[in-house]
RNA sequence: GCGGGAGUGGCGGAACGGUAGACGCUCCGGACUUAGGAUCCGGUGGGGAUUAUCCCCGUGAGGGUUCAAAUCCCUCCUCCCGCACCA
């Protein structure tokens, strides 16, 4: 008999899908449309186990969609500018452009060996200038609207990459890349004014609501931090000038005993010139700025330089000191901020270590505030007190009330302030997309004509042992004309943040070939994305610069729609039990004997078993890919990996499940091959399975309740091992009753082709190759993925049995098979007859039935 | 500190408020074998007994709602993730 020879089966079906194409997709506006994306991958060389498991569960969706019905685009493409590759550069000598198209190969056909019905002909990498000339295109249109811009920040430098780090790059003060602990700089950059659609991107988060997992739209709503509040001004008589603070409790107004301003203010500054100390206003700047981290990281004690001068209380006249203070952000509100110490913890600190006033202005609804007894601020609302006109009310409707009386003397105004910055886009990077601006002497900044796109990045640039971009040291890319007045002009070197790439290739995907940036028609049929899959590590970031640009190019007249993801999938990330050797640290499995002693170096150490964790070189830990499709096959792989866990949350690697899984498969598929010659002329309708005998009937039912669950399970829950586990279960089920059944007959034959037939249907999305081969062998000369999904025979599903559970108070005591036919009040005659329950109901008052059909029935007693 | 999620056998995990532990792994026993780390069959939450049968206990802890709770409500514990002087 034949052995289930993976390799040949996955090699010879995945070459016929490619050479029949049958994954190609147009647009079609007569079908449903279904639009399954997964996130791209950077080509960092190889792929692991967390791309197979990301893939693996949209490929699944993708063909269960496709046997649905729905044109399904499925693409795939390369995320592939980006700073691992001038890493690579400086460490191999190799042209990063070079090193990115060769890992481009090699992981694409890892990707193809894993048989995912990738339409490869849509295939990006956003390395290529006709890719990237498009978002050069956006990127000048929007400096046309005035959504990108050019200032001078203090900017995460980080000393290792020689790069910019966006906030978000920067992890408790390391650089997220390489670890190097950042400095600050102060540089020119470019920006996006993300910011103008703060209040869109916060809002439309209730489209996606029910659709996106819960704690990513919190993520989001929270890294947009909007905050509504009051900004009021302070007179500074020194300077003759108003000092703006903002505030989100304008309702302790009266409370305020000082204020406190950023050190970097303007205004500090003006202060400092006019009363003389400038150094000293300097020293205390650079103090708090080396400090930045410790202060962010809340470790630093909270620090004042008394400014020698006051600010008058917009209400009261009252003359409140003037700080810089270490904890006040220049970039939020407006850097200045009114310091109520009895009802704000950080103000409390700072009254107390510089034996400012307390004054209490909210007291709890139960009780009263001392000041002198006071050990924290007070900070719920409560009931005002001296507060002049204001005092009685309730501090809720004091906010408000406040806030309209300064408005209505011009001393302040309701403000909304958000959390949100606008987004830097400058990297100093070569391996990126050239940011298309040109700085002539006469003209000023000008951007790049349309029609002389792209601006190309050159290749033919070396990077050196410093590891920074080559490109200002270019002058044939540097020096160019200006495109406003033709006199020579200079290019600006810095390219785009790799987050830019990723933000708008899910729509180019529905055109890649097209020569402007996006098809009309395409985009209109294809977008939004249905389905988007991928590591919750894009929560915040990436997923928040799609929506962005999502909604700046809709007004540019690009797109109709205002989201781009309709649904989300985060998947859990893959991890494995770690080894750690007391004297080698981290070792690997095969360093570890039966015995769990370590064989490194003949140390025989005993080995901890540490938890498991997600997969890194680091911990050896990591499985390869290659290795596991080589020893089980694609489909097994696919099969464990769909099997083991449910896809949001972590996957527990295990070397037994994949050979749990590989059984599985070789079972079926030696099950098949046993019958399949005697099958293949065996054709049926659903005529021929009236008056089964019992066995066959329970065996068809089951087929019919497995088709249904594994449809609901895959496509709308994407509970993929569920469905799974009722496949195996259907499959037990099966060699069972084939145990007790004759081939000889015509109608088990028949029974048995629709059982294999459709079992290998609703396998096929999770292994497709066994199943086109089996697929054949049972007869057929099509593509199983290219086939419906069965349906099920809905009046079949329907018992006309069921096991009754029968509970005296809550208890189960007994169940017994009853026909659906039988009413309730036989069943409970039936019932109270039976021994087991006899005995529970014996001289008890029958206090309450309670009955649930198909189900249970309950004896309530005393 | 704030916000979110999760705690179920030896393990991964199942369970519209209705038989807890589907399915798989592990382990144990058996069959077939020169052999088995292949394959097949059976068993596998804990405890107990009058052991082909039956009983009790069990979903992090404690309370509550309900005829009925892993599931709903309250209090607490543990772990994971995110944010963290945002005024």
């Amino acid at each position: 008999m034949k052995r289930y020879d993976f390799s040949e089966i996955e090699t010879k079906w995945q070459r016929l899908w490619e050479e029949n194409k049958i994954f190609q997709v147009k647009a079609d506006p007569s079908k449903p449309k279904y639009y399954v994306l997964e996130m791209f991958p950077y080509p960092s060389g190889r792929i692991h186990m967390g791309h197979v498991r990301n893939y693996t569960l949209g490929d699944i969706l993708a063909r269960i969609k496709r046997m649905k019905g729905y044109n399904v685009l499925h693409p795939m493409g390369w995320d592939a500018f980006g700073l691992p590759a001038e890493n690579a550069a400086l460490k191999h000598g190799i042209h990063p452009a070079k090193w990115t198209y060769s890992n481009i190969d090699y992981m694409k056909k890892q990707l193809k060996k894993l048989g995912f019905s990738y339409d490869w002909s849509r295939e990006i990498a956003t390395c290529d200038p006709e890719y990237y000339k498009h978002e050069q295109r956006f990127f000048i249109e929007m400096y046309e609207k005035g959504l990108a811009y050019r200032k001078k920040t203090l900017v995460n430098w980080c000393p290792t990459c020689h790069t910019v780090l966006a906030n978000e790059q920067v992890e408790d003060g390391k650089c997220w890349r390489c670890g190097t602990e950042v400095t600050f700089k102060e540089m020119d950059g470019w920006f996006l004014k993300i910011t103008a659609y703060a209040e869109e991107l916060l809002e439309d988060l209730k489209k996606l609501e029910g659709h996106w997992p819960e704690k990513v739209i919190i993520m989001q709503r929270n890294w947009i931090g909007k905050s509504e509040g009051a900004e009021i001004k302070f007179y500074i008589s020194d300077i003759e000038d108003n000092l703006i603070v903002y505030t989100t409790r304008p309702d302790t107004l009266y409370g305020a005993t000082f204020v406190c301003i950023s050190p970097e203010h303007p205004i500090a500054r003006k202060i400092a010139e006019k009363k003389g100390f400038l150094n000293k206003l300097q020293t205390f700047i650079e103090k708090v700025r080396k400090e930045k981290r410790e202060i962010e990281a809340g470790l630093a004690e909270k620090e004042g330089l008394f400014l020698e001068t006051y600010t008058i209380h917009p209400l009261t006249g009252e003359k409140l000191p003037l700080f810089a203070a270490n904890f006040v952000l220049m970039e939020y509100g407006t850097g200045a901020i009114m310091c109520v110490p009895a009802h704000d913890q950080r103000d409390f600190e700072f009254a107390k270590k510089y034996g400012l006033p307390i004054k209490v202005v909210i007291k709890p609804k139960d009780r009263d505030l001392n000041p002198e007894e006071m050990t924290e601020a007070y900070e719920d609302p409560g009931i005002m007190v001296n507060s002049d006109i204001f005092t009685g009310l309730d501090s809720i409707e004091g906010k408000a009330k406040i806030t309209a009386y300064l408005e209505e003397k011009g001393l302040g105004k309701k403000k909304i302030t958000y959390r949100l910055r606008d987004w830097g886009i400058s990297r100093q990077r070569y391996w990126g997309c050239p940011i298309p601006m040109i700085y002539c002497e006469k003209c000023g900044i000008v951007p790049e004509r349309i029609e002389n796109l792209p601006v190309v990045l050159p290749l033919d640039a070396q990077i050196d042992a410093s590891g920074r971009s080559p490109l200002p040291n270019l002058p044939e890319f540097v020096n160019t004309t200006c495109p406003k007045c033709g006199s020579p002009a200079k290019r600006e070197t810095d390219t785009f943040d790799t987050f830019m790439e990723s933000s708008w290739y899910f729509a180019r995907f529905t055109c890649p070939d097209y020569t402007e940036p996006f098809n009309k028609e395409e985009v209109e049929y294809w977008l939004p994305v249905d389905q988007y899959i991928g590591g919750i590590e894009h929560a915040i970031l990436h997923l928040l610069y799609a929506r962005f640009f999502t909604k700046v190019l809709r007004d540019l007249g690009y797109f109709k729609i205002d989201e781009p993801f309709t649904n989300l999938l985060t998947q859990g990330m893959v991890i494995k039990e770690t080894y750690k050797c007391p004297v080698h640290g981290w070792v690997y499995p095969e360093e570890v004997s039966p015995e769990g002693k370590c064989l490194k170096d003949g140390c025989g150490e005993q080995v901890i078993i540490g938890k498991s964790e997600k997969m890194s070189k680091s911990k050896c830990n990591v499985v390869d890919p290659d290795k596991m499709i080589e020893k089980y096959g694609a489909d097994t792989v696919r099969l464990f990996i769909a099997f083991a866990a449910p896809p949001e949350r972590d996957l527990e690697w295990s070397d037994h499940g994949i050979e749990g899984a590989y059984r599985f498969l070789k079972r079926l598929y030696n099950l098949i091959i046993d019958y399949s010659e005697n099958l293949k002329k065996i054709s049926y309708i659903s005529e021929d399975f009236k008056n089964l005998p019992n066995n066959l009937l329970k065996l068809r039912r089951k087929l019919h309740q497995t088709i249904k669950k594994v449809g609901e399970d895959f496509e709308k829950r994407l509970h993929f091992n569920t469905g799974i586990a009722a496949i195996m279960e259907f499959l037990n089920l099966l060699q069972d009753t084939l145990k007790e059944v004759s081939l000889e007959k015509e109608i088990v034959k028949k029974v048995l082709k629709e059982c294999f037939e459709k079992i290998l249907l609703i396998l096929s999305p999770v292994c497709p190759h066994i199943a086109e081969e089996l697929w054949k062998e049972l007869g057929h000369d099509t593509f199983i993925s290219l086939e419906a999904f069965p349906e099920y025979d809905s009046d079949l599903i329907e018992e006309d049995v069921f096991t009754l559970v029968i509970q005296v108070n809550g208890k189960v005591r007994d169940q017994m098979e009853v026909s659906v036919e039988t009413s309730k009040e036989e069943i409970i005659e039936i019932v109270k007859e039976r021994p087991k329950i006899k005995k529970y109901l014996e001289g008890k008052i029958i206090k309450n039935v309670v009955f649930v059909p198909k189900k249970l029935i309950n004896f309530v007693v005393a």
